[in-house]
DNA sequence: TGAACCATTACGGGGCGTAACCGTTA
DNA sequence: GTAACGGTTACGCCCCGTAATGGTTC
């Protein structure tokens, strides 16, 4: 749990801030697996900052992309994948670069050979 | 011009390959910017293998991952940039590739110094 | 003449909100 | 009481074909 999540958000303020209806924000955690503000004890939803980003992107991509709610809530999913993979491809170059270094240092033994 | 792109088809022949209707085929080349069968003096289409290719992807993204018409289509457009710049990767990398065997040969002269 | 093509239009289903209503809490 | 929240429902727009119609070519 990062400290940022530790600040909620009514669903007011998240319409307020993404200038989206409230009613539209119903509609899409209805339509959404992805969506799911916490509740308090009244049943009133509580969004985290990571819940207001997630919606951000929901945005992008249906308002400004034009896709579908189906499309873009698996866009989302796919999107992580492809930064793990993207990340997993950092891993592979650093090592490479490890590598590299060695046989610099390999190459400037040798210069004093 | 390719040898592939000597074939044609006309659109019951494209409709009875893709399993696609053809009023749907005319409607969403009334949509698409980049549908664009060619036609002979009579106004008949003739589809190029090609067509049909950017026809199977339209039909992959609007049935299968349920995008809009217009964001298929400009998918469709950015992956053709995704291919370029994973093309220019590949450049670059073999650019390095090269450099590297240059290094190995040199460290194969010192061997023998 | 029938089969395959053409264009055009009107209709229908589904997706996507949204307005309207009423109830509850602070 | 009023403002902000809750849920539910019904309506409406728009997208996406598709059926229907009538005309032309082979």
């Amino acid at each position: 749990m990062q400290e940022l999540d530790k600040k909620y958000y009514k669903i007011g303020d998240v319409a307020a801030i993404l200038g989206i209806p409230m009613s539209t924000l119903r509609y899409w955690e209805s339509q959404f697996t992805i969506i799911k503000p916490k509740r308090n004890a009244k049943n009133i939803r509580f969004y985290t900052p990571n819940d207001i980003e997630i919606i951000r992107k929901v945005y992008y991509l249906v308002k400004e992309k034009g896709l579908k709610l189906d499309a873009a809530q698996e866009q989302i999913k796919v999107n992580r994948d492809g930064i793990d993979k993207r990340f997993e491809v950092v891993v592979k170059l650093k090592s490479i670069k490890a590598d590299l270094q060695e046989l610099q240092r390999a190459m400037e033994l040798i210069k004093y050979d």
